[in-house]
DNA sequence: CTGAAAGCGCTTACAG
DNA sequence: CTGAAAGCGCTTACAG
C-alpha cells in the first residue's frame, strides 16, 4: 500500500495498477461491454470503491461521444406548464442516467440559436423543443448533427420531429360536452387568438362539440381573447349583453375564465345557477377562487414523460417514420360548471 | 480548394491545415490567451467560418477542464418560487455563456447523491443549491472538487458556502408594521412549522414587528400551521373563537392565508373591514381570489440573479470570507389589508 | 478472458 | 509572433 496520493484525483490507470490488471479491463467492467472474469471484476470493484474513482466525463466523451445529456428548450418557465413537462422529463430520463440541460427562452439569454449551437457543440445526446419561437430550419442543423429530436405542442408547418401534445381539438369538444350534460343550450366560446395553436384548435374543437351535440353555433357567441383575465373580463360582458344570452361559456383558458367569472359576477349573475363557466390549464389558482373553477387539465407531467420516452427511443436507435402522440388530458369538474 | 469533405465534423488540424497555421495559433486565436498577428487571426477566422469549424467540447475540456456550466438543484420546480430563481439564475449566467443543468428534487429521480456525483464528474464550475434536503456533508466534496458552491435559503447549521436568501425577518416585522399602520391592535399569525426556516424567522420577525410598534403580545395568537389551505382555514377558525378576537393575521404564507380568508367568509366576517389578513409570497392566485390578497412579495428571481453573480465571482477566483446576501422584498397591497 | 497501443481533439509548456 | 510535441484520461479495434 505504498502508493495512495489522496490530494490528487485517480484515474483509470490508477485503478488499473492497484488492481493488477490493464486500463482496458478497467475499462471494460465499467462499461459492461465485453466479459470480464467474475474474480478480476470483483478486485477492479473494490479498488474503484477504495480509491474513490470517478470516470473522467471529458475523456469517455471524448472516446465514446455521448454525453448522456438532454437539453430542454421552453418557451416560458415562468409559466406552470413548463416546470410540470420538466420534471416529467427528468423523471424518465434520469432513470437512465441522462441530466438535462434546461434553457427558458423567456429569461432573453441566452439566444435561441446560441443554446442549440451549444447543445451540438456538447454532443448532447437529443433535444426537447417546447418552444413557440423555435423555427424548424433551427431544429435541422440538430438533426444532421445526429442528436434527437422531439418537439411539444401542436405540430408547426414543415416541422419534421417527433411531436408529443396535449389534444387540443379533443379537449374542447369534451368541455362542450361537459356543459351539454348539464344541459346547457345556448353556449358561447371566449377564444385566444385564432389563428395560431392552440387557440385555433380548441375553436374546432367547440365547433365540432356543438355540432356533435346538435347545439346550435352562431358567429356572435364567439368572441376573441389574448388569454389574459382582463380579456376574458371583456369578451364575457359582450356576450353577457347578447339579446339571446348564453347560459354556459367555454374559455379557452383559465386565466380567461377568471376574467369571465368576475364580470358575471359584478353583473349579478351567480356562476353556474345563470352562467356555467369552464376553462382549460388547470391554473393553481383554479382551486382557489370562489366559485372553484371547472377546467381541463393539460397534462404537462404526462407530456413530459412521453417527450421523454420518444427521445430515448431515437437515442436507442429507433428509427421508422415521425411519431406523434397525443396525451390525454381530464375534466376536474368543480363548481363553475 | 482540394479538401472539404463536408460530411465530416471539422477539427482544429482541418482549420490549421486550410489556413496554413499551426494548431497551435488555432488554438490561440480560439481562445485568445496569447497575442497572434492581425494578418492570421483574420485568416483564421475566416477559414473556421468556411468550413463551420465548432470546437470539441469534450476534448477542450479534457485539456482545459472548464465545462462552463452551472449546476442547479431545486426543492420543488413545481412551486413557482423556483422556477422564477432558475430564470434569473439563468440570466446572468447565459450572458458570460454558461449554460445550466437543472435537477428537480421533487421529481425523486435521480437521488440528489447522484446528482451531485454527477456535478463533480462533469467538472461542472459552480453549484446552486435551492434545496432543503441537502446537507452540508454532501456538499463538501464539490468543494474539495474545486466547485463553486452557494446555498438560497436561510442558513442552515454548519453550512459554509456563500448564500443568498430573502430576509424572512424582516419580511414577517414589515408586514406587522403595514398592519399596525392599518390601526390594528390585536394581531394574530398563523405560522408555518416553527422550528425550521423560514417558519422561525417569519415567526420571529413578528414578534419583534409586535414589539417594535408597541402591540401586544400573546400566546393564543399565534398558531401553527403546515402551510397548506387546509391547515390556514383551521387555524383561523381557532383565531376567530377567541374571546379578545384578532382584527389582523399575519399569515406566514400565502396558501394559508388563502385558507383564512376563506374561514373568515364562511364566518360571515368581512375582509379586511372585520379581520384583514396578509400573506407571504404573492402567488399567482393571490390577485386573482377575491378579496385580492395582500402580501409580501418574494424575489424569487433577484435571488437567482444574486446566486448567479456570487458562483460566477468564486469561478473568477475571488477568495475571502463566505458571503451571505440578503435580497430586498417589498409588501404588495392589495385588498385583504 | 485479457493487454498493448493507437487515437479521440484539444491545450500548453517549451523553444525559437 | 509562431510551431512541434507531449499530454489530458478515456475507449476500442486488434491480437492473443
Amino acid at each position: 500500500v505504498a502508493e495512495g496520493n489522496e490530494d490528487q484525483i485517480a484515474t483509470i490507470s490508477d485503478v488499473a495498477a492497484a488492481a493488477g490488471v490493464s486500463k482496458t479491463t478497467v475499462s471494460h467492467v465499467l462499461s459492461g461491454r465485453r466479459p470480464v472474469s467474475e474474480a478480476t471484476r470483483a478486485k477492479v470493484h473494490s479498488v474503484i470503491e477504495e480509491l474513490g474513482f470517478k470516470q473522467n466525463f471529458f475523456a469517455a466523451g471524448l472516446s465514446g461521444s455521448s454525453s448522456k445529456t438532454i437539453a430542454l428548450v421552453v418557451q416560458d418557465l415562468t409559466n406552470p406548464f413548463y416546470p410540470a413537462l420538466a420534471r416529467g422529463l427528468q423523471q424518465v430520463v434520469g432513470e437512465r442516467d441522462y441530466v438535462v440541460l434546461l434553457a427558458d427562452v423567456g429569461a432573453g439569454t441566452p439566444p435561441i440559436e446560441v443554446f442549440l449551437a451549444q447543445t451540438v457543440q456538447r454532443r448532447v445526446d437529443g433535444v426537447v423543443v417546447a418552444a413557440v419561437d423555435v423555427r424548424d430550419t433551427q431544429l435541422k442543423p440538430l438533426q444532421r448533427a445526429g442528436i434527437a429530436v422531439v418537439t411539444v405542442g401542436s405540430p408547426r408547418h414543415g416541422t419534421k420531429t417527433d411531436q408529443v401534445s396535449a389534444d387540443d381539438h379533443q379537449i374542447a369538444r369534451d368541455a362542450v360536452t361537459h356543459l351539454c350534460e348539464q344541459g346547457h343550450e345556448l353556449i358561447a366560446t371566449i377564444t385566444g387568438p385564432a389563428l395560431v395553436a392552440p387557440g385555433s384548435s380548441r375553436l374546432a374543437g367547440y365547433r365540432d362539440g356543438l355540432k356533435q351535440n346538435k347545439r346550435s353555433a352562431s358567429r356572435a357567441r364567439v368572441v376573441e381573447g389574448d388569454w389574459t383575465v382582463a380579456s376574458g373580463a371583456k369578451a364575457m360582458a359582450k356576450l353577457m349583453r347578447l339579446p339571446l344570452r348564453p347560459t354556459a361559456v367555454f374559455c379557452a383558458n383559465d386565466l380567461m375564465a377568471v376574467g369571465a367569472i368576475e364580470t358575471a359576477v359584478a353583473l349579478g349573475l351567480a356562476v353556474p345557477e345563470d352562467v356555467a363557466v369552464i376553462g382549460v390549464d388547470d391554473i393553481d389558482a383554479a382551486g382557489l377562487i370562489r366559485p372553484a373553477l371547472s377546467t381541463v387539465r393539460i397534462p404537462a407531467q404526462e407530456i413530459g414523460l412521453v417527450a421523454g420516452e420518444l427521445v430515448l427511443a431515437r437515442i436507442d436507435g429507433a428509427d421508422g417514420p415521425q411519431r406523434q402522440v397525443l396525451v390525454p388530458h381530464n375534466l376536474v369538474i368543480r363548481e363553475s360548471a
